[in-house]
DNA sequence: TAAAAAAGAATGAACATTCATTTTTAGTAT
DNA sequence: ATACTAAAAATGAATGTTCATTCTTTTTTA
């Protein structure tokens, strides 16, 4: 009896694909049967990894999710001081995001349009835990103004999102000393 | 001979359908017939108005991405200093995206996917020339920092999005305290 | 060699768009 | 005012295509 393993490779070609074709042509014009073919693989096959295109999805964005939070977070831990450890944390994203350039515009798209579910969508949120603390203790010490951390949020790390989009689509280009700039606007508005 | 009049009212049910049904379900499940049936109209009809889908969904962007600068515009003269003119911006789009959920939406979901063709965007873009402008002007002043307007506007205007986005998912309400601490924030991280 | 994995072709539903008709509109004649 | 008419506007019902998913058969694996 043979065991149960699916190729594990053939799953990472799927999940490449969607990602690429979902950021090219959008969730609307990206059939199964394009992921196959760009996978190498027969569209049955897709059935054989995922339950549907909407599981499909889910799982895409979940997983792509987990990376980018396992990556910003790779070298902070919790007993860094709070000012070092935002520095630490929101130059790794910027990094993800300049690096990452497909995996992080998937999420762009995932986070502004209904194609997640709502589901997948909570357990996207989960991973950030650890900035929130962060600001929670910030808040404490007295560092980091007492504002909801949405809009913490909004104003040091979504900003990110946006640069990234722009120099996708070729409007500029986003060099060091940008990035640079962009971390001291952060953290300026964030500061107390 | 009758003259070439097709009711407005019309048009605009179908536009108004199409900005509801794309913020709720997507694009990709946002079919013609669904369109036309929210509009009190025959799927037929669309095409009296527009040439498909895409152009409709183009045109509607265009549309609602003239009204949002309009409206953000409104109160504002060149004559006016730096600082004021920024505020007075500022709250005029803070406004629209609190009162104008549904456009303000759209627009959000359409400035992250590829739903909207390349003419179109570039279309769009061109509204903001007069904030551009200020920041121009700013910078010559020494009043606002010497960077690329697309940090400016990552940093003072885009964050307000992220909060209505989440606002409109029912993650946080947004009061008018949060608003001024916002509005500080977004200034903070422009002004020299 | 038997079960798992994969494949290609088939199925049926959903959809964008068009077609053939009907209804409305507004100018004109009575 | 009223009736007439021709074009415009609108419609519901096709049409043909695209696509997600399933089915049957073949290939791979242990």
């Amino acid at each position: 009896m043979a065991k149960l393993q699916k190729s594990i490779e053939k799953r990472n070609a799927l999940v490449k694909a969607t990602i690429n074709l979902v950021n090219n042509n959008g969730f609307h014009a990206t059939p199964m049967s394009k992921i196959a073919k760009m996978a190498n693989v027969s569209p049955a096959t897709i059935y054989l990894y995922f339950d549907n295109k909407q599981d499909l999805v889910n799982k895409v964005y979940i997983e792509v999710k987990a990376a980018y939070t396992a990556y910003a977070f790779k070298n902070y831990s919790n007993d860094i001081p709070v000012a070092k450890g935002f520095e630490i944390i929101w130059k790794r994203i910027a990094d993800f995001k300049l690096k990452e350039v497909e995996e992080a515009m998937f999420l762009a798209q995932c986070d502004n349009t209904p194609i997640i579910d709502e589901a997948s969508r909570q357990e996207g949120l989960k991973h950030l835990q650890p900035l929130l603390d962060l600001w929670e203790k910030g808040k404490k010490e007295g560092i980091i103004k007492p504002l909801s951390p949405y809009l913490l949020y909004a104003y040091s790390i979504n900003p990110l999102s946006f640069l990234m989009v722009m120099q996708q689509r070729g409007v500029f280009q986003l060099n060091q000393d940008h990035l640079e700039d962009a971390y001291q606007a952060a953290w300026n508005s964030i500061k107390k």
